[in-house]
DNA sequence: ACCTAGTGCAGCCATAGGGTTGCATGTCGT
DNA sequence: ACGACATGCAACCCTATGGCTGCACTAGGT
């Protein structure tokens, strides 16, 4: 089993959508409630469509999901993906820190 | 206890950080071993210059190490710190999970 | 029917940042 | 001592992108 596997790209675009502090910041509002991109506006400062540029990137990655409640579009966080692509990356962290373990178990044994 | 806590600014930053494929492909390559800037760019179709400047980046969200070894400066992946966020990251998702599952609750109990 | 509120789309601006070249410095081997 | 290689720093270019304004459209409420 090789350690230097190739990163799938999904797990990339998830971090790079996370790593903005205005999308987590909708996040987190979107966690405490599903709201609309106007609702978001109100709370946030923030114009709706820059909102709704984050809105899309965020469901682009599967984090949130669309319910359409009338003439609003509700957003909803979703867990699953990001627990998803939690894992594989602790998963590549454990395997580089069992890398080093035993770089050093050999360093030791010279 | 609340789910919308504010996130570290230091999940941002490592997420940041992750959300860049030749970040990655110095990372992948970092994990077959140890290698300096230069020898990066010589596997890397991309300048020492800007590997080094990846590397700052990396070292600033403590991804990798710096070893000085003789006159080049060896890098090496470290996992604890991804392994933490990523632990942070899978907290947060099994929390919006939690949440989605006690609407769900709710609204079938009406 | 009309007014209001929510959404979508297009265009524009400004900055961040990934990438480059160039040069100066520093260190190892011979 | 000197040449070769590794690093550091600075300036520069260009694209991606976060943010905005403006307009057209649609759908509810009264």
């Amino acid at each position: 089993m090789r350690a230097g596997t190739a990163v799938s790209g999904q797990v990339v675009a998830m971090c790079s959508a996370l790593g903005d502090e205005t999308r987590w910041s909708i996040l987190t509002a979107l966690g405490e409630g599903d709201a609309s991109a106007s609702a978001l506006a109100r709370r946030l400062p923030v114009t709706r469509q820059a909102i709704a540029k984050h809105l899309a990137v965020l469901h682009e990655v599967g984090l949130v999901d669309t319910v359409k409640a009338g003439r609003e579009v509700q957003y909803r966080v979703i867990g699953t993906e990001l627990s998803a692509t939690a894992r594989r990356l602790d998963a590549i962290g454990t395997e580089w820190d069992r890398r080093l373990a035993a770089l050093k178990h050999v360093a030791e044994s010279l």
